[in-house]
This record gives structure tokens, C-alpha cells and sequence, in this order.
RNA sequence: GGGGCGUUAGCUCAGUUGGUUAGAGCAGAGGACUCAUAAUCCUUUUGUCCUGGGUUCAAGUCCCAGACGCCCUACCA
């Protein structure tokens, strides 16, 4: 961690606890912590922030429910969210925050201060016909007046009252050409390019000033007395996106700007989110930052949503996936790698179990383990058990190793745009290369013809492996630390959970090294079993 | 209503700035091999590239119109 060292920050969305996580969630964290696993393995200091968003009315009435304060409800809930990046999808966050821990309240009163010196806060009332069903507002055209004379909300059918509130807005309506000016110098900010346009669409189509203080419950961040006296007696709380958003400058030390750790990670590289959530993230967070006088993040990465089998999944259908259910059932690693390798991060994704289980076996246990099992097996049985001296490199030999080199690089230009699908498929294909390669060569007919031609096969062949190996550890840490013990690479870091992955024979940096020949391996396991189904 | 994206082999999808016989993986069929996790390799079947026009020496690739699907947004007072 010298100061001469990139840095690179990633965040994800903070969940709303209001429930448990699902295999959506599982997506997001699972597509980060690849990110920063792999950056970690090529050298940067990274830092990786995820969390629970724990605030709004929702929340509030959940816990009244419950009959429960708002803070035990979200405690609570917050824990299980924690307890599954932990204990079920192996997620190597930095610091997982809370929007209730001390520091982020006072990010959020610090950010608001700053909004306010910008002269882009103003009091004023906000107006409209609120559902106490739907709990939230609709304006006169999202409404009917029906043959009963009432008032309904024409989307949902609920009936709506007539309802003013004193609010503190946000002069969103300024910053619509900034915005623009921004999105036109920036073409990768939003990704992918679909989404983005829509975001650009959106601001182009006119901005209203943005509501960001509530009245009528107070489960959320207090607006500071002394900026609300001269105006109001009554107490304001934030409204749950202006403190959410500013969740991704306290995880790196907000308000203190002349910190080590802002200096160095602030703005983001990336923040990783939900399509449903782009207008927060691509608009509002910017001109935040904007009237605040912080920079921009680099890049919103949006990312699709999974069905199941084609259908949304929702609670009434009764097509949720848990987590837990899916390492339970396929392995987290098959699991990380079908979600990865499956789909275009950017787009929605349609998962079966056959498609799952198509993946563990084609692609982990067939094209990877078997590769490993066959070249490491006859190494053990016909080099003495250490990794052979290679002799004289024909044309064949040097072309599947290139094709292995390049990898890194195709990896780095893919991951820089999220492009995860794309990275594992072109290490796939030279997988591909590599097995048909081995069988072509025949090193079984070699040991008994020429065996430095077939020390030679088996050293490439076990090479390839190795650079696979180091280059699938963002995506299943633990499958590919098993590779590197088979072949028997000194451990250093810890498969890009933590930042000490930046240098050694485990890293990126040892894509460039060989297998030393003379080392020692073991008979090897099979690494990637093929998917048993279970009970029946 | 306005806009975006998509529609390519049975399935999931690639197809750069228009250029020779349209590709991959999986699935199917046949064969080979035995180092290996019944794995691997080779060969192989199927396509009106949604439809109809147009531009061009040349269009899956550009333009226009339309169909279908998904999405954003507005409206139906």
C-alpha cells in the first residue's frame, strides 16, 4: 500500500433491509466483489464498500409492526444482510456500513450544510394527492375522480387525499445543463450505453427541483436545527435517498476531504447498481456532488435483474431463490461463475437449473478440472512427481501459450467495463485450445517415444492451467486457490480478498513467470465434481 | 403519444468502421482416443440473418416503413 500504488474504489448499492436478500442481491455483491478481487490481484490498493440502506418510512412502519423501535428492526435485519455477504457468497468487503453508524450522520449533515451554501436548498410546500396505501404521491394527472365521486390513484386503484407538507427542496432544475455538459464529456459514465441513454433522455425531457426533507416521520437523518430555525419549527428528516447516496463518501471518510483515505479514493471508480435505481445514481448523486463542490464518480455501472426460468421472480409467485439455497445446492464457486459467465452484465438474465447445471459441468468440471486432472495426473505418474523440464518450444507449443498470455490483458480491457461475460468467455475458449491441444500432442503416446517432447507438452499444458488459474480467482477464490495448491504456487495473498493479493506468485504480477520445473505436486483431486442432483 | 433497445442455427448468443462460401458454446448425429472427473478430440445436420421497400459494384451490417418483444417517459383531463 505505497502511495505510488493505483487505487481503485467500488461500491455497491446499500440494500434496503426490509426483507432478506435473494439471488438478486447475491448478483450484485458477487459482480462487485469479482471487480475488486481482480483489481486487488493486479496491484491496486482497493477499497470496497457495501452496507444496508436503514432508513425511510418503510422501514418505520415495518418496525411499528413488529412493535419494534425502527434502529432494532434494522440492526437486526442489516446483520442477516452482513451475515450472508460473510457466510454464504464469500464477499471481501473493505467495511460494510450502515446509514445509521455515527460517522454517516455526519457525512449526511455535512453534505446537506454544503447544499445549503450552494444556495441549492430552499423550504417550500409539497403538494399532491398521497395514498396512504401506496405511501406515496401522485400528481392530479396520476389521478381520477371515479363515479363515486372519490379521488383514486389510477395506477394502483387506491384512493388518494389532498395533501400539503412542508419540504426542503433541492434545485435539481439547475444543474440539468451541468448534467448534460457532464453526460456528454463522460460517454462511459453510465453504462451499459442503453440505460445510459435513457438516464441522458430523462434530463433532457426538463428537471423538477427534488423534494429531499420529510415531515411526517422522523426515521431518518434530523436536518440541523441551526440550518432550519430562521425557516421552520417543524423537524425535517433527510429524505432516505439524500443520506443513501451519501453513504459512498462517508465509507471513505466525508466530511474530513483532507483525509488519507478521501485523498486516495475519492471519487469512486465505480458504483455498481440495479437498473431500477439509475435515475438516483446517474442524476441526483451527481448534482449532489456537483452543488457540494466534490467530484464525480467515475463510472455507475447498472446491471440487469434475474428470472426465473423467464418469469420476475416475486414473493407471490413464489419463485424467490435464496442465496443459501443456491451454494447449497450447486457450490458457491459453480454458482459465481454461472451468475458471471451466463449473462451480459448489463442485461437480464434468465437462469434454469439446467443452465446452471450445463455451466458447473461444460465449463467447470469438463473444459477446467479435467484439463487440470489429466495433465497434473500423468505429471505425478511420469515426471517423478515434479513439474518437468521443458525442452525446445515447436510452433504449436508457443501458439497455445500465447493465446493463454493475452488473456490478462483481454481481462483488464473487459473488467474495466464490468464486462465479466465476456472476460470468462474468452478464457473459456482457450481452454477449448488447451484440451484440444493436449489431446493432439498425445503426451501418453510420448512417454514411450520421446520424453522431453512429452515433458515439454506437460509443462505447457500445466502452464496454461496456471495462468487460468491465477485469472479465475476474482470469480471462485476458493476453486482457484485449490488449482495454485495442485500446482503447488507458494500462497501470498488470499485470492484478492484483501489488498496484500497485489504482488507475489498469486498475483497478476506472476502472469509474466513460469512454472518453476523441479517443483514438487501431489497426486491431484478433482477440483470441480460434476453437479450431483440431489434427493430424488 | 414521444423515445430507447432488441428480433441471427433446436437453445443461449457473437457478429468491429457495409466486402469473399454468416460464426461460437450447448443440445443432436457419426467417428477417434484412453492421459483424465462416462471426460477429451475430430467430423457433421439445421439458418427466408423478423417483414417489405430503398441506397450501393456490394447489406445481418446504412436509410425508410411495418410487425413482434422488453424498457424509459408522457398522456388518457
Amino acid at each position: 500500500m505505497t502511495s505510488s500504488q493505483p487505487s481503485y474504489y467500488i461500491t455497491t448499492a446499500i440494500s434496503y433491509p426490509n426483507g432478506t436478500p435473494h439471488i438478486g442481491h447475491a448478483y450484485e455483491y458477487i459482480a462487485s466483489d469479482a471487480m475488486a478481487r481482480f483489481k486487488r490481484l493486479d496491484g491496486y490498493d482497493t477499497y470496497f464498500l457495501t452496507g444496508t440502506d436503514e432508513h425511510g418510512q418503510k422501514m418505520q412502519q415495518s418496525a411499528e409492526k413488529e412493535g419494534i423501535a425502527p434502529r432494532e428492526l434494522a440492526t437486526r435485519n442489516s446483520a442477516e444482510f452482513k451475515r450472508v455477504d460473510d457466510e454464504v457468497l464469500g464477499i471481501s468487503y473493505d467495511r460494510f456500513i450502515r446509514t445509521t453508524d455515527d460517522d454517516h450522520y455526519a457525512a449526511s449533515t455535512a453534505i446537506w450544510r454544503r447544499m445549503v451554501e450552494a444556495g441549492d436548498i430552499y423550504l417550500d410546500k409539497y403538494a399532491g394527492w398521497y395514498s396512504v396505501r401506496d405511501e406515496r404521491f401522485f400528481t392530479a394527472d396520476e389521478t381520477e375522480v371515479r363515479a363515486d365521486g372519490e379521488r383514486y390513484a389510477t395506477e394502483t386503484g387506491t384512493p388518494v387525499t389532498w395533501t400539503e407538507e412542508e419540504s426542503y427542496f433541492f434545485r435539481l432544475s439547475k444543474y440539468q445543463q451541468p448534467l448534460l455538459d457532464f453526460f456528454a464529456a463522460n460517454p462511459d459514465f453510465g453504462g451499459p450505453r442503453s440505460r445510459f441513454n435513457e438516464v441522458i433522455r430523462f434530463v433532457e425531457s426538463g428537471l423538477d427541483d427534488l423534494s429531499i426533507s420529510r415531515t411526517t416521520f422522523d426515521w431518518g437523518v434530523p436536518v440541523p436545527k441551526d440550518l432550519t430555525a430562521p425557516e421552520t419549527d417543524l423537524d425535517h428528516v433527510m429524505y432516505v435517498w439524500v443520506d443513501a447516496l451519501t453513504n459512498y463518501i462517508t465509507g471513505v471518510g466525508f466530511p474530513d476531504t483532507e483525509s488519507e483515505s478521501f485523498r486516495r479514493f475519492w471519487p469512486a471508480d465505480v458504483h455498481v447498481i440495479g437498473k431500477d435505481i439509475s435515475r438516483f445514481h446517474c442524476i441526483f448523486w451527481p448534482a449532489f456532488l456537483m452543488s457540494a463542490g466534490l467530484p464525480l464518480p467515475h463510472r455507475v455501472m447498472i446491471h440487469g435483474f434475474l428470472h426465473n426460468a423467464g418469469e420476475k421472480m416475486s414473493k407471490s409467485v413464489g419463485n424467490v431463490v435464496a442465496p443459501a439455497d443456491w451454494v447449497a445446492e450447486y457450490g458457491l464457486d459453480p454458482v459465481r461463475f454461472f451468475l458471471l459467465r451466463e449473462f451480459p452484465f448489463g442485461q437480464d438474465g434468465s437462469y434454469t437449473h439446467e443452465a446452471v447445471v450445463g455451466r458447473k459441468n461444460s465449463d467447470l468440471a469438463n473444459n477446467l478440472g479435467n484439463l487440470a486432472q489429466r495433465s497434473l495426473s500423468m505429471i505425478v505418474k511420469n515426471c517423478e512427481g515434479m513439474i518437468p523440464q521443458p525442452g525446445e518450444r515447436t510452433a504449436a507449443d508457443r501458439r497455445i501459450l500465447a493465446q493463454a498470455e493475452e488473456l490478462l490483458q483481454i481481462s483488464r480491457t473487459a473488467y474495466e467495463m464490468q464486462d465479466f461475460h465476456r472476460a470468462l468467455e474468452r478464457t473459456w475458449f482457450a481452454l477449448g485450445e488447451a484440451n484440444a491441444y493436449f489431446a493432439e500432442q498425445e503426451p501418453w503416446k510420448l512417454k514411450k517415444t520421446d520424453l522431453s517432447r512429452m515433458n515439454t507438452v506437460l509443462f505447457v499444458t500445466a502452464e496454461v492451467v496456471r495462468k487460468v488459474a491465477l485469472l479465475v480467482q476474482p470469480v471462485m477464490p476458493e476453486s482457484a486457490s485449490k488449482l495454485l495448491d495442485a500446482l503447488n504456487i507458494p500462497e501470498n495473498g488470499d485470492a484478492g480478498a484483501t489488498n496484500d493479493s497485489g504482488s507475489g506468485p498469486r498475483s497478476f504480477a506472476a502472469f509474466a513467470t513460469e512454472l518453476v520445473p523441479g517443483t514438487p505436486i501431489e497426486k491431484p483431486a478433482p477440483i470441480f465434481p460434476r453437479h450431483e442432483e440431489r434427493g430424488d
